[in-house]
DNA sequence: TATTGTTATACTCTATAACTATA
DNA sequence: TATAGTTATAGAGTATAACAATA
């Protein structure tokens, strides 16, 4: 499943960690590297060269907050882009969720949110 | 999810895949490695060293087939590895579906198999 | 000619340790 | 003293290309 939203996701030159950066970045504007790692279960060295890559594709801006801490910002093009990616994740879990017989489809959501809730 | 299968599988000096492959070589004695290989969706070249790993930990053995193939098959401490691992992976899928709300929990496993299912 | 087992290689993802600078 | 950002590094997982030997 995961490869199938990789697959899709890989003609709009996203990672499926850039697209979940991206979507937290736009939810939290001004956010830092480290929260967003932490949120993302990324480990802050590990955020490094993902977030390098969205700042050198024009996806991202990181300025300076007080001279530790950084704050991360979606550009015009990254707004842009995320609404892309977003698109192209609806429609993946559209197709997913379509698979499901559909006495079993209102149960599917809830229960998989389940798992990873508390 | 998975990162929790792979800790509880550790103890036992096992990976999920090493697990996978020793189920379908129980179900499945003499199997080739090319062919166990197609059924876990790993390529041939991947196969060599876990079926390595396996061998060297005394889990399988490789016999000669023909000449070109080998035939796989659990040893003795293969097999007592594989209970253990089995035992393992039933308590793991236990506190899943534990975590699922009870009137979610009988539509969850039927939804799964349906996404891998064609 | 297609397949098996194998080697070599490269890329991604992830985890850890260590460093500097700042809060 | 704890945290932020960073570098370097190592372990896994995975993909591809190539080769010899065999079916």
């Amino acid at each position: 499943m995961m490869s199938e939203l990789v697959q899709r996701l890989a003609p709009l030159g996203l990672r499926f960690a850039d697209s979940s950066a991206m979507m937290l970045i736009a939810a939290n504007p001004g956010i830092t590297a480290s929260a967003l790692g932490r949120m993302l279960d990324i480990q802050r060295a590990n955020m490094v060269p993902l977030l390098n890559r969205l700042e050198v594709a024009g996806l991202i801006e990181r300025k300076p907050l007080n001279g530790k801490s950084h704050s991360l910002a979606l550009t015009e093009a990254g707004q842009a882009k995320l609404d892309q990616g977003e698109r192209v994740i609806a429609e993946f879990e559209t197709w997913l969720i379509d698979r499901v017989p559909e006495e079993h489809r209102p149960h599917f959501k809830p229960a998989l949110d389940a798992l990873w809730r508390d």
